[in-house]
DNA sequence: TACCAGTCAATAGT
DNA sequence: ACTATTGACTGGTA
């Protein structure tokens, strides 16, 4: 089994690359400045140890407007603080400035080669290569990056290719790698000069530094394992030692283990795939991990961005005199979806173009012979990179800020044969190896566990075990990592105030945690997801762990989040990569001989850790618990600050009326991507602010699909060009019906009379004037809230088959009206008039095994989205009749103002929006299956 | 700029 | 103490 899964597949590690020069003119900079930046540079190192991770990505965040609060505790602060002064510098032209960083860089890069070569690396112990620039010299470095991303975001600096806003700095990175590579390789040759996919991004640029200077200097495998993490645990955030005893950190012993071969339990896995992709997924992952210290590096290419990028020489184009763009961009396509690669990576690293640039090549690539030479080019490196099998390799692993000689690094194992286990490898002996593929896989994630685990405090994994009732502890994988758990610890305590989502720190560490779970991802051609999550709730009911402590030790996510993924799996072909991630990470877990206990053990930890924080006394303990205080902390803080305080209190959501839903859920009927004026008349109407309703409108089209597999609900949110636009005025009209009808079976079903029908009356009497348009909707009375009187709060029925949000829909196109009516009233009829279904009942959609068989469906059969089945034309002509009044601001941009009374709306043609095909490719995302469609014909409802 | 995917995290419900 | 729901975000694409 395992042999099949072990991959022979070797990849080469070498690329080849000319050592451009990137010599920089030694310029004479502004001493002033220059001083400044390394003094800031210094400043740089945090008191506590390493830079911060974050330290860039913040600082990127600077620039924006988010800074409200000012968390008086986090340290980053002061940093922060410093680099807003950094700003003083304002006053020199900005080419200046970012000429004087480049140089300044640029000295550096080639003092420090210079250095290299003076001393030699032979190769002899020590890797010579990566050696870790003083610390000095890299915080400059990020210094001048960060710099240089202030001064250039826009990329108007000649030489410099456009820096994205935040952490790339390929160009500068790539300098800096060239200038190592430079240094440390001493192959080369001098072809692969276009594509350059090394380059690493801002963090990476740390990692080189330090992670794998780290890493290559333990290098005996065990350490190697150990400090694996290495390049991630530098990502990781630092914990205090204190906290760390917050039980969270518990799970990174998780991480580590090792198990019994077999690696999945469904065939797709291994078997279907054994061929290419698991294949190479092994490759890539021994590469990943194995890797002692070989500086195997690729050549050293490096050039980075356009501006950098050597053009492409004579050679070259005679070389491709005459290639099929056409299948050159679709092949691109294929690769960067398979991979989940960016336009913008792809085409900075590898094209020297603009993500825009790359979509519009890849959207629309002209023949080979409308071309001019320089037209071309992008073409040729295109056609390099499909060539060059290194190249996706090194994209990912800059993508996932894996340190690029980490993928490179091949050549070991491609000898191993299969089956046996490459375990002549440096393999750390730590665990127990199971074999080949399998425990490389393990390895890796061993590797980001302990890296993750910071230390590995827990270490001991827990012994004992009981495995899942359900299902039988095959496969070998180990159990994946769990750097989120630190990541969790981060974030909840108190540290950072910041009012946002979530503190960036986080979100770079999930990218640079993954690494090999991307690469799976990746490669794997198919996984039931539904098996999985099945397998997984069964594992966990039966051992009583919830989801909290599953997804933050497992999979590195959110309570919610697991829920939702256990509950509505998403089908494979359906996620990106990223999506796929946390189900490998699942699929792992789940072969995993010690899963449960290990979580059973970190369930007992935090158990007991906050059985102790509760007796140790109120205290001090304070924060390091998992919830609360933050916000306590506020009111009780003396913070003077009265805006300090409410910024950074926890941020209430906005709770949507019963009406305001209902609202919502008409108005999605009646359109389901309003433009901006509908969202603006819907915000009034409703009271809430139009980022809300474009929230809430984004959330439903998503939410919607997502049930989609389950063949019934869901209509596809596709763009109907042919539908009337939206009408406030029969939105209106429906809406008050709608109103009505809930009132009518509220009362119904609870026998309850409402004490007093406030909005129905209100509605009513509203809906009436405005039918005759007596009454201007202007100046309908509104509520506070601005609009119809949708304040009213209703009690929803706990009824069973309550049908909830998606009921709404149905056909209110307007040209087809007619139809549509014929079509909606028989329900079941294949029709596909859409009409949601009531929901069933909470049928456990992740049961549905079908969806694997599901079709696209045809595009031209969009389902009207229509409100019910209400005669729609009885309705349609009242509001037709009273167009005119409509209501003037949002009418006019609506309706097309010369035809009121025209119904089938002379619809503003409207964008048609192609159904953009998911990253994962094969799948275009707005497809329904028809039998989904038909099913949802039916409803109860009757308008 | 508008939209999609994935998530988080506050809430609601059991 | 959990799980489910859902408004709001971030990052990526066309």
């Amino acid at each position: 089994y395992v042999c099949n899964v072990v991959v022979v597949l070797s990849i080469v590690g070498t690329k080849d690359g000319t050592g451009a020069v990137f010599g920089r003119p030694e310029g004479e900079g502004d001493d002033r400045l220059t001083h400044a930046i390394l003094s800031e540079a210094h400043m740089m190192k945090t008191p506590t140890g390493p830079p911060h991770n974050d330290d860039s990505r913040s600082n990127e965040d600077s620039s924006s407007p988010r800074t409200q609060c000012p968390s008086p505790f986090s340290n980053k602060d002061s940093s922060q603080n410093r680099r807003l002064k950094k700003y003083e510098n304002d006053d020199i032209p900005q080419e200046k400035v970012a000429r004087i960083y480049q140089e300044e860089l640029a000295k550096i890069m080639t003092r420090r080669v210079e250095d290299i070569r003076r001393e030699g690396f032979p190769g002899g112990g020590m890797p010579p290569h990566m050696e870790r620039p003083p610390e000095d010299i890299r915080m400059a470095l990020e210094a001048y990056h960060r710099e240089l991303a202030k001064i250039q975001p826009g990329g108007n600096i000649p030489n410099l290719h456009n820096l994205p806003a935040m952490p790339h700095f390929p160009n500068l990175l790539a300098l800096q790698q060239q200038a190592m590579q430079q240094a440390q390789n001493q192959q080369m040759n001098g072809s692969g000069a276009v594509q350059d996919l090394s380059l690493p991004k801002d963090k990476n640029a740390k990692m080189n530094g330090m992670t794998d200077s780290d890493k290559d200097r333990s290098m005996d495998a065990e350490e190697a394992i150990r400090h694996a993490g290495s390049a991630f645990s530098l990502v990781r955030p630092k914990l205090e030692p204190g906290q760390q005893s917050t039980g969270s950190s518990a799970s990174s012993p998780l991480g580590n283990a090792i198990l019994p071969p077999a690696i999945t339990p469904n065939e797709d896995f291994s078997s279907s795939a054994a061929a290419s992709p698991l294949q190479r997924m092994a490759s890539i992952t021994n590469s990943l991990i194995s890797q002692p210290s070989n500086p195997p590096h690729h050549p050293p290419v490096q050039r980075s961005m356009k501006a950098v990028l050597p053009p492409i020489t004579q050679q070259q184009f005679d070389l491709f005199n005459n290639l099929n763009t056409e299948d050159i961009v679709r092949r691109v396509k294929e690769a960067l979806s398979q991979y989940s690669i960016s336009q913008r990576l792809f085409g900075e690293s590898v094209l020297g173009l603009s993500q825009g640039s790359v979509s519009d090549l890849l959207a629309r690539p002209k023949p080979w012979h409308m071309l001019t030479q320089k037209g071309r080019e992008p073409f040729i490196r295109m056609k390099m990179f499909l060539e060059d099998d290194n190249a996706v390799h090194k994209l990912v692993a800059s993508q996932y800020k894996i340190a690029p000689e980490k993928l490179m690094r091949t050549g070991n194992y491609s000898g191993a044969p299969a089956c046996p286990p490459n375990m002549n490898k440096p393999m750390p002996p730590t665990q127990k190896m199971i074999s080949d593929a399998t425990s490389l896989l393990s390895k890796m994630q061993q590797e980001q566990l302990l890296g993750a685990g910071h230390l590995g405090h827990l270490g001991q994994p827990t012994p004992l075990l009981l495995t899942p009732p359900g299902f039988p502890p095959h496969h070998a994988v180990t159990l994946p990592p769990q750097h989120h758990d630190n990541n969790n610890k981060e974030r909840k305590p108190p540290p950072p105030p910041q009012p946002h989502h979530q503190p960036p720190v986080m979100r770079n560490l999930h990218q640079h945690i993954s690494p090999s779970v991307y690469e799976m991802a990746a490669l794997t051609q198919d996984l039931d997801t539904q098996t999985i999550t099945t397998k997984i709730k069964e594992a966990l009911l039966a051992n009583n762990i919830g989801q909290k402590i599953f997804g933050e030790a497992v999979l590195g996510l959110s309570q919610g989040s697991v829920s939702e993924l256990l509950s509505k799996p998403k089908p494979w072909h359906m996620l990106s990569i990223k999506g796929r991630e946390p189900f490998i990470r699942m699929q792992l877990w789940l072969s995993d001989a010690h899963n449960i206990d290990r979580l059973q053990a970190l369930k007992n930890e935090r158990r007991e850790a906050s059985k102790r924080r509760r007796s140790s006394g109120p205290g001090q303990d304070n924060s390091s618990d998992t919830s609360s205080n933050d916000t306590s902390e506020f009111y009780h803080s003396s913070s003077p600050g009265p805006n300090t305080g409410a910024p950074c209190a926890k941020k209430q959501r906005v709770l949507f009326s019963e009406e305001q839903k209902e609202a919502l859920r008409l108005a999605f009927a009646l359109d389901p991507y309003p433009n901006m004026p509908t969202i603006e008349f819907l915000a009034a109407e409703l009271g809430l602010s139009s980022r809300t309703i474009t929230n809430w409108f984004h959330n439903h089209r998503m939410r919607l699909k997502q049930q989609a597999p389950h063949g019934l609900p869901a209509e596809p949110p596709a763009r109907d060009q042919s539908a009337a636009p939206f009408d406030p005025v029969q939105f209106r009209l429906l809406l008050n019906q709608r109103l009505l009808e809930l009132q009518k079976e509220r009362m119904g079903l609870a026998g309850v009379p409402l004490p007093y029908p406030p909005y129905f009356a209100a509605n009513s009497n509203l809906a009436a004037l405005i039918g005759r348009g007596l009454i201007p909707p202007e100046d309908q009375v509104k509520d506070q809230s601005g609009g119809l009187d949708l304040s009213m709060p209703l009690k929803r029925e706990p009824d069973g088959d309550d049908f909830e949000d998606d009921d709404v829909e149905s056909n209110l196109g307007s040209e087809d009206s007619l139809d549509e009516e014929s079509k909606t009233e028989p329900k079941a009829a294949s029709t596909p008039a859409g009409r949601s279904s009531r929901r069933k009942p909470a049928a456990p959609q992740w049961v549905n095994p079908d969806w694997q068989d599901e079709k696209p469906r045809n595009p031209d059969e969009v389902i009207i989205n229509g409100v019910c089945v209400m005669r729609s034309d009885d309705f349609r002509r009242e509001a037709e009749e009273t167009v005119r009044v409509e209501p003037s601001p949002v009418a006019r941009e609506t309706s097309p103002a010369g035809t009121p009374g025209v119904s089938p709306a002379p619809a503003t043609p409207r964008t048609p929006r192609t159904p953009h095909t998911p990253r994962p490719s094969h799948t275009p995302d707005d497809v329904i299956p028809e039998d989904k469609i038909k099913a949802e014909t039916d409803d109860g409802w009757e308008y």
